[in-house]
Order: structure tokens, then C-alpha cells, then sequence
DNA sequence: ATTTGACATAAGTCGACACTTATGTAAGCT
DNA sequence: AGCTTACATAAGTGTCGACTTATGTCAAAT
């Protein structure tokens, strides 16, 4: 739902959050399979859930009475475009422009 | 510093704090130029900086009695790393296996 | 040596956030 | 219809984090 990156950087803040990523990054796992892996509670996860919706860093379809989420590519995509912006300075092969324009150009 | 993640992604969760990283891109500069482009106070700045150099990314060397702060490629690089481990969720080359991965394979 | 300028640290405030328990909703089962 | 299962929402609590003002530190200028 949300095309800003705000969201999706708050998201991922979260230890607990990145861990919900790396399970789905996985296979994509109802709420209740999930929550195998943690020690919080079943409305917690549930909150941590929607604030990753919300992120559009995943999504959700129904399935019978629960519902099976998985990694939505968007928020991922979003937080990918952003950190990519800084490439220069962390990017080997890019390294003497970065150093250039780092040092030098003003 | 660090060599977590945890630290970098907490660090640009904050708008402030990604703006700071946006004008360093541009020019490594001193606190009081970085200060000129916000509104809050001299502490709060110094408090920002302090948590980007502790989430190595931003880096800073004296000059005279100033400081020059700039953008650290190891923070950076810390969260490149994070996101391309899920880069078939959203790069588009990948997507068939992605698509594979992340609906078939259970 | 004292003052000035740039930044850091201390201590306190306030709102946001990650939890909790309790309750609501929605879908399948008997 | 009523019960059970899976998830969502409500309301409350404690902690953390982003700010503030006040003060400390350290290097340069006078």
C-alpha cells in the first residue's frame, strides 16, 4: 500500500520484523506457523504483521479460515532503490568516484 | 564500529538522520553546516551524528576545532548486503524463481 | 591566560512503540 | 445454531528514543 520508503525503513528496524522477513523469505507461513518461532504473543504478532503490510514488505491472502503471508517485493524494492542512491561509498568498483566526489568536489 | 546490522537499520529509520546521510552524498561537512539545514538544536544534531558514526555510517576526522563528518561505506555496505539476500523478491531477472521459491516450494 | 567557537555530554520531558490481557470478527466443523 | 480455530482490534503499561536546556571539553585566537 505504501509507496514511500518511511514506512518501510521503520519496518525493518525491528529485530523481531527482520526475523518475520527471514522466515518468509523461507516459505510463506501462516500467522500461527510463525509464531512457533517466537516467544510474544499471538496479538503481538499480529501487530508486527500489519505494520509489514502496511510497509507493503509483505502480503497476505486468505486461505480457508487463516491466512498465508509471504515477502512482497515492493516495500524490498523501495528499500533496495534507496540504499542503492549511496552505492558509490560502499561499492568497490566505484570506489575512485566515490573517493572523488567524497573528497574533493566542492 | 559495529559490524551489525542492527544498529545501521535503526540508524535510517529516522527521517532526520536520512536526510543528514542525503547531504552527506553531496559534500562531507561539519556539524554546524549540516545544522543550517535542520531546525532543531546543536545537541540534537551531535546526538544524530553520534548515532550514525556508531552504525559506522558516518565517519568523522578533526579539523582545527570543527569536525568533519562523511559517509562510512561499511554501515552502508551493511545494508546492501541485508537487502540483496532477498533480491529475488524483487529484482524482476529473478522473478521466476522467486515466483518458484516463494509459492511452490513447501 | 582568558575568551571564543565548535562540538559533546548530562539530565529531564514527551510521545511513539513493542509488548500485554481481554475481547471482537470471520470462517469452517458438528 | 453453536462451537472452535485463526486472526484482528482495543485498551493499558513500560521502555526507548528524539528532542529540549544547561553545562562541559577542547582547540584556536587574542
Amino acid at each position: 500500500m505504501s509507496t514511500s520508503i518511511d514506512p518501510a525503513l521503520r519496518a525493518v528496524a525491528d529485530p523481531s520484523r527482520r526475523r518475520i522477513i527471514e522466515l518468509l523469505a523461507q516459505q510463506p507461513s501462516t500467522a500461527s506457523e510463525l509464531l512457533e518461532s517466537f516467544e510474544f504473543s499471538q496479538p503481538a504478532m499480529s501487530q508486527h504483521l500489519r505494520v509489514l503490510v502496511d510497509a507493503s514488505l509483505v502480503s497476505s491472502v486468505r486461505e480457508g479460515r487463516s491466512k498465508r503471508y509471504r515477502l512482497d517485493g515492493d516495500g524490498l524494492r523501495l528499500i533496495s532503490e534507496w540504499i542503492e542512491t549511496y552505492e558509490r561509498f560502499w561499492d568497490e568498483r566505484l570506489g575512485r568516484l566515490g573517493e572523488y566526489l567524497d573528497g574533493g568536489a566542492r
